[in-house]
RNA sequence: GCUCCCUUAGCUCAGUGGAUUAGAGCGUCUGUCUUCGGAACAGAAGGUCGUAGGUUCGAGUCCUGCAGGGAGUACCA
């Protein structure tokens, strides 16, 4: 509708004063009318006019269009229509609405490729963790909904050092005790016990950072060959090396000789592959409990880092002999400066790849094996500016894939106060507890809430916020049943059916509508012109402010007008029906449920 | 130091270059309820939109400086 009537405004200006215009209409304040522009105001210095008169000379000529009601000239020259309220019954329906959408029809041929969630095995899944998944699973079904072949990937470091540390503290614990040893962990604890690895792997990896030579012996208590040497750094950036041939699938790796771990401590080779791989999968299955919880649309394709890796590896050690990269202090490095950007390694000294190289070899092989229209990679927006310089270097040998390449970042999930989880500090919250936490405190508020009710609450808490800033998270606030939250639009969903499947008549026609009435069906057209804004923004959060706006028309409107037994009953019947399918189609864009009872 | 981001009510956040009055939620205070579902509705109080300039007929919105906060800044992801 909105777009016709743009349509409509552009030919009279273009009749009037034979210029092209673009007219663009906007929702103004329900007391000015239905749309407003402010195209008069544009053309009168074009024109050398009055704005007023130039508007005044475009109403008339619009007055006689039979789908506007009224149209006035207002303030310095504003136009405001109101649309007759047949023609807003004409496209109120969900199905119109998204039919008429201009993103559906022209994105209906795209491949669009979304990479989000990224968790990396043998790390706890944390607050962060559970907010882009969401944020992801959000973007995706609003790229979905516009028609277009959609590919969710999910990439995770399998492979590097951050699982070098895991390792090594897992070597350490097992002492010896190798596969047989790992088996007596139980299923429930194996998360938790796997991120305890990563703490104790991480600190003594940064404590022999720290430490001076003189003191290293003191760091981490392997078994050493080499007394007074080293150390859990030398161990892990040893253990670092073999995690690169046993995630590719070998499982007879030659144990490095540089590897200094005590003799007891170390497994052989197929045994170490064998304990990389297990608890690998202990990481896996911890992850689909997540997305099982908070039922999202499972991902296309999880792609680990080892399978890109190599393709990485190999793309920069070309690109190197043809300049793209250089090499500097026996490491291979782009040098972003010459851009504006920062110098970031590649491949570095030890002749490993950093995460550059695996995101080198991960953009190829999306672009290999999807030959997208467009890739959207959403992360925590500390890797900004990191993204950008390896998106450059790739623009340099590749650079259709590049420019296909969108990176939207969003904030990091906070505490109250806006402090920040730390594992230090010992405040970190993780995915699962929030989730728990929402639960216990559903139980608090004696009503009960159901799973759905719940996942409704902590997706919309998260949802409501524009992407790209930081997240409070308020384990209060964001299991709130009333208020904007999640919940209250379950709710106004659930009163709304509760009406349609108690009345015992079909719904009318749309006519001779109240006031109210009209004021409920002028917010439900909106939807299109909504979700075709958070579309074209990847921004979901627009989504929930209007729904909310929606569900406090309704809840308004309910609180005046009876629909049953009323004189009116068919044609309110209608507008509740039209409401409801409304606000469950935008719920679902929010991968939340929208239920027929509470 | 350099690059990028942020700053709107006590708290958490929306806000499309426009229209006497910058909007919500929570919290505080006051009401509504023999009613299709009260997880509701109505109302009050609460703001020099960080600050100083600039552009514009018009700036919370665009530009510049400053202050405060955050992220990044080569072998982590």
């Amino acid at each position: 509708m909105k777009q016709e009537l743009e349509q409509l405004v552009a030919a009279v200006v273009k009749e009037l004063f034979g210029t092209d215009a673009a007219v663009e209409l906007t929702r103004p304040d329900e007391q000015f009318g239905d749309y407003a522009t402010n195209v008069a105001l544009q053309l009168s210095k074009q024109l050398g006019k009055n704005p007023r008169e130039v508007a005044e000379a475009l109403r008339e000529k619009l007055a006689g269009d039979s789908r506007l009601q009224a149209v006035e000239v207002a303030g310095p020259g504003f136009l405001n229509l109101k649309v007759k309220a047949e023609v807003m019954a004409r496209q109120v329906s969900v199905q119109d609405q998204v039919h008429t959408s201009e993103h559906v029809q022209v994105e209906v041929a795209r491949k669009v490729l979304v990479e989000y969630s990224d968790p990396n095995p043998f790390k706890p899944l944390h607050a962060g963790h559970l907010y882009t998944t969401l944020v992801g699973d959000s973007i995706a079904r609003l790229i979905e909904n516009t028609g277009a072949e959609t590919i969710r990937i999910n990439y995770g470091g399998d492979v590097g050092l951050h699982v070098a540390k895991s390792m090594w503290s897992i070597l350490k614990w097992l002492d010896g005790g190798g596969l047989a040893k790992l088996a007596s962990i139980p299923e429930e604890e194996r998360p938790k016990w796997l991120g305890e690895r990563y703490v104790e792997g991480n600190n003594a990896y940064e404590d022999a950072n720290n430490l001076g030579a003189d003191s290293l012996e003191q760091v981490g208590d392997f078994t050493r060959l080499k007394p007074g040497v080293l150390d859990a750094k030398l161990d892990i950036l040893a253990i670092n090396k073999l995690i690169y041939e046993v995630a590719g699938g070998n499982n007879n790796p030659e144990l490095g000789v540089e590897y200094n771990t005590g003799e007891k401590a170390m497994p052989s080779g197929e045994e170490f592959a064998q304990i990389y791989h297990t608890t690998r999968q202990w990481s896996y299955d911890y992850f689909k409990v997540l997305y099982d919880q908070l039922e999202v649309v499972p991902f296309t394709r999880y792609i680990p880092e080892s399978e890109v890796t190599p393709l990485g590896v190999k793309t920069v050690k070309e690109q190197l002999e043809k300049g793209v990269y250089q090499e500097s202090d026996g490491a291979v490095v782009f040098d972003g400066e010459k851009l504006g950007m920062h110098t970031r390694v590649f491949i570095n000294s030890e002749g490993l790849p950093t995460y550059e190289a695996k995101d080198v070899g991960l953009s190829l092989t999306k672009w290999n094996d999807y030959h997208f229209d467009e890739s959207i990679i959403i992360t925590a927006n500390e890797q900004e500016q990191y993204m950008r310089v390896v998106v450059a270097s790739i623009h340099e040998f590749a650079p259709e894939p590049a420019e296909r390449t969108k990176h939207l970042t969003h904030g990091v999930v906070k505490l109250q106060g806006g402090v920040k989880m730390s594992s230090r500090k010992g405040n970190v919250v993780t995915a699962l507890e929030i989730l728990e936490a929402a639960r216990e405190a559903g139980k608090a508020t004696g009503t009960n809430p159901s799973e759905e009710t719940i996942l409704a609450a902590v997706k919309y808490a998260f949802a409501k916020n524009r992407i790209g800033g930081d997240v409070i998270y308020d384990p209060k606030e964001s299991i709130a049943l009333e208020g904007n939250s999640g919940p209250y639009l379950q709710y106004a969903h659930a009163r709304a059916r509760s009406i349609l499947a108690k009345a015992e008549q079909g719904s009318g026609e749309l006519t001779d509508l109240s006031d109210d009435e009209r004021s409920l069906l002028r917010k439900i057209t909106e939807y299109a012109e909504v979700v075709e804004k958070a579309t074209a923004e990847l921004m979901p959060h627009h989504i929930c402010t209007y729904l909310y706006e929606l569900a406090q028309k309704f809840n308004q409107f309910y609180e005046h007008n009876r629909v049953i037994g009323d004189d009116r009953q068919a044609a309110r019947l209608k507008l509740v029906e039209h409401y409801a399918d409304t606000l469950k189609n935008g719920l679902e864009l929010l991968g939340i449920a929208a239920p027929e009872r509470m």
